[in-house]
DNA sequence: AACCGCACCCGTCATATAAG
DNA sequence: CTTATATGACGGGTGCGGTT
């Protein structure tokens, strides 16, 4: 193993842990660890405040170690104790429960001790079952969300607040997207709009857009756009309906009068006259159901491939926002938590000191 | 300045999960 | 069942601060 790769290897477990421990807490009945990786964990312990049965319990001694489940000692108001183990048990495999099912789960146990004991073998195995099938980061901060008042909820579509940028994920529907040979992203909108966007940079940021006052409205799904790496003199040409070619310019020129020039520093276009034949390193691609030669079956399956890597590179972008997101809201909620837990037992010592005299 | 460890980010792949 | 989407895992890159 190389030492990047080591290093990778520890980290990732190191992130897994966290992770899991941060998972532990949703059972309510194991400490509460979290951080991702600055490894500032700080342990608590939950409190069971949304359960009104168990409001007054006081919570000791949690075992919290990847591999031994975590036992609570949970003493209930009438005097009780009951030992209450970790739902999540290592080598489980990483699973999130909801705070719905650990609140089942606890109030079973606090029936009574060995039946609970019983049920909570029984119950594991069911959870287990369940567990397995892991949710969304959404889906769980969401359900986070409906708990702790103040998380924003991740919603379906992309919030306000992040400026509405020219994303192609977000865009109106365009027509058609076409990817050139050196990784830009072409998508042609109905309108007539060119957005070009540039690998390497945030998909956001290397988004350009052309949009074509003189096109003569191409007919729908027959959009051709031919693409050429770069000519000779460094430009690079995007071949549009009409027998014409975008040049893209090589610094600050100006763009012409009869085509709307990019804003800021995004690279100015022309519309000229195309050069003889196709440059090469064209790529051509056209709409489905137009293809002839094998080798517009290669290229539409290549079209095809890049199409998928840049949805899931923007998937995998929108993933690691959202679970960022669902950490933060973890991280809160345990703010919360501990500070209820605190107060929880402080309530309960001194209602421990009035209810309890002495018997010497 | 060079090196190292760490944290963070990104793109890709494989696969689990959701949707139709 | 098939297809689309979400996510874990991995490898690679970058920036920063500490150490030599």
């Amino acid at each position: 193993m190389s030492k990047c790769a080591k290093k990778k290897y520890i980290k990732t477990n190191l992130r897994q842990m966290t992770m899991e421990t941060v998972e532990s807490q949703h059972d309510g009945s194991v400490t509460a660890s979290l951080t991702e990786s600055k490894s500032a964990h700080m342990q608590t312990q939950t409190g069971q405040n949304s359960i009104p049965a168990l409001a007054q319990v006081s919570v000791a001694g949690s075992g919290t170690g990847r591999g031994s489940p975590a036992v609570t000692l949970v003493q209930l108001p009438s005097g009780q104790t009951v030992h209450v183990q970790g739902v999540i048990q290592t080598p489980q495999p990483s699973v999130i429960q909801s705070p719905q099912i650990h609140t089942v789960q606890v109030a079973t146990i606090a029936e009574t001790d060995e039946s609970a004991e019983s049920e909570g073998v029984i119950d594991s195995h069911k959870r287990r079952e369940i567990l397995s099938r892991r949710p969304s980061y959404r889906k769980i901060l969401n359900e986070l969300s409906s708990d702790v008042p103040g998380v924003p909820k991740i919603e379906e579509e992309k919030s306000e607040e992040e400026g509405t940028p020219p994303n192609i994920a977000t865009m109106a529907v365009p027509t058609s997207i076409y990817q050139t040979s050196t990784g830009q992203y072409i998508a042609i909108a109905q309108g007539g709009t060119i957005q070009i966007s540039n690998p390497g940079s945030d998909g956001v940021q290397g988004l350009q857009a052309l949009t074509m006052t003189n096109s003569g409205a191409p007919p729908p799904g027959a959009t051709i756009v031919q693409y050429a790496a770069q000519s000779a003199d460094g430009t690079q040409q995007f071949f549009v309906p009409g027998s014409q070619v975008v040049v893209q310019d090589e610094e600050t020129e100006l763009a012409p009068s009869h085509m709307a020039a990019a804003t800021g520093d995004m690279p100015t276009y022309q519309i000229r006259a195309p050069t003889t034949g196709l440059p090469q390193g064209v790529v051509m691609a056209a709409s489905p159901g137009s293809l002839h030669s094998p080798q517009q079956l290669a290229e539409e399956a290549t079209r095809k491939r890049e199409l998928r890597l840049m949805k899931n590179r923007e998937a995998a972008k929108e993933c690691r926002r959202r679970k960022k997101e669902y950490v933060k809201c973890l991280e809160s909620r345990v703010a919360v938590l501990e500070v209820q837990n605190k107060k929880l037992i402080e309530e309960l010592e001194t209602l421990k000191d009035i209810c309890s005299p002495k018997t010497d």
